[in-house]
DNA sequence: AATTTTTACGCAATCGTTCCCGATAACGAT
DNA sequence: ATCGTTATCGGGAACGATTGCGTAAAAATT
């Protein structure tokens, strides 16, 4: 099945004008005579025309399209985050291709080379928890196109970055859970190579640390996945709950796994708050709903995209080459429910 | 900032070759030596040689791309469709760009407006819930653009639909509520013009019928921003309490609405099932985690959303009109927990 | 040796737009 | 009458890839 759309020869022919009269009335030029603007104006609305934008993008060399890839759109915060890349997009006239790695090195790269493929102007990315190599990333920066990066950060590659305050998210949620009087915090978190697992991971530590806590690398648990798999989860708890000291408090860093503990914990008839406290980064709009509510850390997903695409944007059009690349730091927010009380 | 690519002119040069040549030999065209495809090959990869997308749609007349309208992609039923839907678009080489109406008529049409002027080759979409007037649907359906409904389907519209079978999981959850006990029944529900709300409200009211229970207009209340909005939750909820006859069950039969009765009831302390029990149309992950667990009505909307790609394909990439159009309806899955309980 | 056939490649048009050059006419100034 | 201006417009070459048609050389056939 075909779809024809009238050109501009179409107009050009049934008016009687040559292509770059008609091309140049429309895009309002001033070596149009106004009547004939006017002519080729109302023939156009009338036929409903449109001008096709693959032949525009293939003349001017762009696409007027981004590609963003996140490891999982169904994840509130992605899905929040990408609302506020598509909200800016929209009204620039960009649109928006998603693609998911599902937290695999390999889909990420596949996924690269197809949005790369599909001559996207400009990348936002969110690296996957499996990958440890930018070779990918690097080869296409190196060659001056423009990516932003936003929550899993790649440090070595310079461009501009959005982030939330990762550590002192961890930091607040340690300490509130110190001050609740819980002496054993585990912390249950992402893939060990990424950015934000590193900063979650210090924060925890300086809050420990700053309240006279000795830490403890058995309390300190890994998801390679995520928590996309639930099995690492339980892996990962089963180990902390055989432990002869086993901890009184849990900070989950990631959505999925402060939900996976939720569901550990509910399974296995473990009590939150008295048996164990729980809080843990998520976007979810049902933490307040869940039992017990719970506390979390939440970042502000709609403002990290929203920055994220602003940013893109500005180095795709800017003219000269950009050189004062900036990372935008936004504080996420603490919401303290029964969980932890 | 551009970021050049290489062309088949540059390997037509570098080899000495016309870029005609160069073309067969990448298409590994008979008319080529093994020789010169070799060699052509052979400079191709290790100058990285990808062909230009947008050239070849130009030339193909199609872009390889469809587009994509949900109301929301922040919505488990909606981001999982969307993983169905990327799976398949995926693997056949095809991307998908998605809008969200926001459940807003005017932004539906920008959405396809915007779409259309992209030039995709076919269109998934489940309506609005502000929409009623079809004509710019019946508009594009009537010059043979390939359209697949999913979820929310437009009867008029003769294409390609996939659905749940609403009307069955509607009336399951009710029947469910009775065999409980309880004696009446209230339905907060979508838009009342949409496709599923008749249909689920007709399955609710067949249940109440075939049971013997007479249905009650001031029982069935509509959101017609779908739950977007939790005042016009709070609005229904606060009427269908203001009843003489109060009910003591509900049949909430959209996701939003289903966590927003749960938020309502929480904040004003009623308890679930004792006080009202509860079930409803929901895909999020976390219904089981709620307190209480949550009765749900599950959809398939991973297999709905491959089941919608491969009917849009089908459209797409059909030598001849098709005529034969097809309802594809699955079934919802009815999920028991404590909420009706 | 003369011919036909096959092989292997180039030319040029095409897709829809844009834009650099001209080209033409009208008009006033010299 | 000649020239310079200005206002309007058209020709045609891009952009990158594909493809029908034409043709030289090589190979096969007579």
């Amino acid at each position: 099945m075909k779809f024809e759309a009238i050109t501009i020869k179409d107009i050009a022919k049934a008016l009687s004008l040559s292509t770059s009269t008609v091309s140049r009335a429309l895009r309002d030029s001033y070596e149009i005579s106004t009547e004939t603007k006017k002519r080729v104006l109302n023939y156009a609305q009338q036929a409903n025309y449109r001008p096709n934008p693959i032949a525009q993008s293939l003349k001017e060399k762009r696409s007027r399209s981004i590609g963003v890839i996140v490891c999982e759109i169904a994840n509130s915060f992605f899905s929040q985050a990408i609302n506020g890349i598509e909200s800016v997009a929209y009204n620039k006239g960009y649109n928006v291709i998603i693609s998911q790695s599902h937290e695999s090195y390999e889909r990420e790269v596949l996924d690269l080379q197809y949005l790369a493929s599909r001559s996207i102007d400009g990348l936002i990315i969110s690296i996957s928890a499996e990958t440890t190599d930018f070779s990918h990333l690097i080869n296409l920066h190196n060659r001056g196109f423009p990516i932003v990066f936003f929550d899993r950060v790649v440090d070595d590659i310079v461009t501009h970055k959005v982030i939330v305050n990762n550590h002192k998210g961890a930091y607040n949620a340690t300490e509130h859970l110190i001050r609740k009087g819980y002496k054993r915090i585990a912390n249950i978190t992402n893939a060990a190579n990424l950015s934000i697992t590193k900063s979650r991971v210090a924060g925890y530590k300086k809050a420990l640390a700053d309240n006279g806590l000795k830490e403890d690398d058995n309390l300190i648990a890994y998801c390679n996945h995520g928590g996309l798999i639930f099995s690492e989860i339980e892996t990962a708890l089963a180990s902390l709950l055989k432990l002869k000291h086993k901890p009184d408090a849990i900070v989950a860093t990631a959505d999925k796994i402060t939900t996976g503990c939720l569901r550990y914990f509910k399974n296995n008839n473990i009590n939150i708050p008295t048996d164990m406290a729980l809080i843990g980064f998520s976007n979810s709009e049902l933490t307040e709903l869940l039992s017990p509510a719970l506390s979390i850390v939440k970042q502000p997903a709609f403002k990290m995209g929203e920055q994220a695409i602003n940013f893109l944007l500005e180095l795709i059009e800017s003219k000269r080459p950009i050189t004062n690349f900036e990372t935008k730091i936004l504080d996420a927010e603490l919401i303290i429910r029964a969980s932890s009380r």
